[in-house]
DNA sequence: CCCGTTGTCAACCATTTGGTTGCATGACGC
DNA sequence: GCGTCATGCAACCAAATGGTTGACAACGGG
């Protein structure tokens, strides 16, 4: 858990923590006005808070007693950056696999069964 | 930890599980393969492997002794999906926001001190 | 100046997580 | 059939997580 993207993962793991996000990215709010629907004490959703602000998700400003929470758009942005470069590999790498399939009909190279067919292992 | 966000969200934020992920969007790997590069047991690439697979994000099958693991998008789509949303609605307000702050500079208003502005506190 | 409101900190507890080791199982090669 | 390699499963352990309660700090209003 040390680097920025497992604490930002980590902290989106928990559906509190989500739904805390989802209305965040509606209107800022106090811990108190979050902490409303849930059965649960402040305390519990200071913790989730403290949470999601290492994770750099949401930030923290001052109006007097209030503590209002403030969404942070940066991190989600490295999240589906990581994300989508592997998905997005993974893809290719299918659809290359149905053109090596198509192309294996048309030859006339019968499948070679004992070469065992390693494509491009990592370094 | 009971829907499947939760579960995906929590399978990316350990390290391990990440490397083992962008290996497997080059290509599909047994455990064993798995296992070489992190001073770690079998198991313990086994148990991620679980976790994994539980989250729907990749699949395993049967080679002879071996069981290649597979990268499975679909979760992945979830994922940004749900981000996305969030981040283009946080980023929607924070433009708006300065539209008003803009509005406010052209308007007659002078700025009612004793006004509280409440910006569309939750119900 | 004291009080209520708002939120954090600290101690505590149950559960989960991420690793270990040891053992069982399943599929080959002989 | 037997040894062996690749996995899976169970028991165990240390550390992190997610919640509780109680005490305390900061701020604004009477």
């Amino acid at each position: 858990m040390t680097d920025e993207l497992s604490r930002a993962f980590a902290a989106l793991a928990d559906p509190t923590r989500r739904d805390i996000v989802a209305r965040l990215a509606g209107a800022d709010a106090s811990v108190g006005e979050l902490a409303e629907p849930y059965g649960m004490s402040v305390q519990a959703v200071s913790k989730h808070l403290k949470v999601l602000g290492a994770a750099g998700l949401v930030s923290r400003s001052r109006d007097a007693q209030r503590r209002p929470c403030h969404l942070e758009a940066e991190v989600f942005d490295l999240m589906t950056t990581w994300i989508e470069r592997y998905r997005r590999q993974a893809q290719e790498r299918f659809v290359r696999l149905d053109a090596v399939l198509a192309e294996m009909g048309e030859q006339d190279e019968p499948y070679d069964e004992s070469r065992p067919r390693q494509e491009g292992a990592a370094s």
